[in-house]
DNA sequence: GATGAATGAGAATTCATTCAT
DNA sequence: TATGAATGAATTCTCATTCAT
């Protein structure tokens, strides 16, 4: 008697997030092209052949990782802010909610968060030019937000793209310093310090 | 007429530095892994067998980029730079240093800026585990700046690590974009924008 | 209420005919080793498991078409020829049939008798060296035929061998033809036209 | 002191050429899909490196033996052919040397004209695309030739389509024989056989 | 009888590196 | 010094086949 469709579900989904898992984590730490995939498959316990039956090349693989993985995951972690508030203070709680991450020993949410930020490293993958409006959607949200902010009163005259650009490049050095120093040796500003290149 | 040994000497020179700045580009643009040596070759207009010739694998000729080019022109960058002055005139003085070449449309020093500050990402190179030193050298010279600054009483009362850290994943970020969206859309912070962040 | 053995029977043999029909069809239109069983079992509604219980392999599949469809479907083709007639008529029948075949929309016995005309172009599968003999039986049915032309004075003084040869050679083409150009562009040459070859 | 450019060329040509011709002997006697490239390197003996360095892929490869070998080939052997004489003429010219070659021991010049007749059995490859009308602009070739002896009054009513495919179904069929049966057992029609399809 | 996940050997392809000249 | 042909190990990818249920 065969399995019910809900039971293979089940495994094809465990199985895709174990490798998926896998692949997220050694493609932050090595980097795209670094990657082998019999690294992957030897940390996820499975063959080449089902990597390959669940995804259809190693780009692919990648592809899985941020559209199932690390957009989903990212989504969350920004849901939960308020963004009827005054600008400063969403941009204080997406700060607040980023460095928390960051703080914390929890190595994958920091490992998705890095890739959010640092997908279009790899320019060449499909991906990334797919998303690369998802790349400026960012930079425009938070130029946005800082444009209100600056109505509001409560931002400097500095021009927004200056700001949001050294607003994000700054977060994406932190996470990087995150990864590759590891959570025990990590020293991260608070996000006054940030707020403060804002703030007049 | 047979040639002197300076002329040799000098072509030898020449070619050298065609095949370094060929690498350099391509590893800035591609990263080390992404990269393979025959696109470095034609980019050079040189053989295989001359590449090897002068550099025994492709990991010394990564070692020679950075040793070559990079380190050479960021510390001329930095000669010029009056470290007898208030710590804060100090750093004022290094970001816009460092925002000028970012600034300016010669793509050759980006790159070796940005390769400087980016070397650490090939963890595996011993010219990167060499060098180590070198990464945290810059970062603990900023500290220093900071704790000077703080005695003279210019800087606000956040870790030194923590600024430092904030200043410079900041500037590689900067960097990052500079090299990834290119001259003409790059839009760059004031140093005085990156100054609030110290400032009290 | 439990299904009669003669009810379970009837469902193998549907399930296995789906098998067997969609196999032929993809091994008529790309060739055995283009084939693979992946498209078989999505083409035939079934799963792997389910195809390898019948057959024990892919070259087992082939066998299974080849037998089971390609065999007793031309067999039945040629059953209706009376073989009593003057060779010349015989020869003619036969064209007739196979030609009738050829310009009839009905792809499934065009395929059979493709197939059957070019079982041997897989020279390294045990069910062609099987059927050798089979395919010599064909040339020397013609052959044969052609020689009892001869004595029965209808047909020229070529070589029976170059004859039978060239009759077949050419239905061979022409049903190539038919499979890659499909039934819509397909012109097919008249019994007559071929007949002239052999008459004196 | 490097070699001359001529003395490159001449080695590349060489070797390119032996494996090509590992490859066309290998692609006839196997099929495309049955081919692979360990049999074609150990026959050319060469490493993998160097077939890739020369033929991006398989395919690539394929096109080059079709391209560089069959169709120059081919050229030359119908160049000799007066196509100013009356249509039955040239046809019968044409008829003669295709089965001059293939009557003869020389498996090459055979392979080549199987090739040149049996490309379009790998429907999926790009040069079989790209030649379509390589392969129409025989059909119509034959058929004009065959419309033009109708005229001259030498070529009986059947339509000229059915006659063009009927002859050339034929070769293609003759063709196959000769290379699946080998040139000892081969037995050839003579041409005048095949003419009488087209004769009045 | 039936399912589709899982395997692994083997095929295609890439690329750092060597070598003869 | 300089060339580019040549190598082969490593990597990506495919597919016939097996297996637990």
């Amino acid at each position: 008697m065969p399995k019910s469709k809900e039971q293979f579900e089940q495994i094809r989904n465990e199985r895709k997030d174990t490798i998926l898992r896998s692949a997220l984590n050694l493609f932050v730490l090595k980097g795209y092209d670094a990657v082998n995939l019999d690294e992957v498959t030897k940390d996820a316990h499975c063959s080449h052949g089902l990597l390959y039956h669940y995804y259809k090349s190693k780009e692919e693989l990648y592809q899985g990782v941020i559209e199932q993985i690390v957009y989903p995951s990212c989504k969350t972690m920004v849901e939960c802010i308020n963004f009827d508030q005054k600008a400063k203070f969403v941009i204080h709680d997406l700060l607040d909610t980023v460095l928390k991450v960051l703080k914390s020993p929890n190595d994958e949410k920091v490992k998705e968060l890095y890739l959010l930020l640092n997908i279009h490293l790899q320019k060449s993958l499909k991906v990334v030019k797919k998303n690369e409006q998802g790349h400026t959607f960012i930079y425009s949200t938070i130029e946005d937000l800082i444009n209100r902010g600056k109505l509001e009163g409560d931002f400097n005259d500095y021009s927004s793209a200056e700001l949001s650009i050294s607003i994000l490049s700054l977060i994406k050095g932190i996470a990087f310093n995150r990864i590759h120093i590891g959570y025990k040796k990590f020293v991260c500003p608070h996000s006054e310090v940030i707020m403060e290149m804002l703030l007049r």
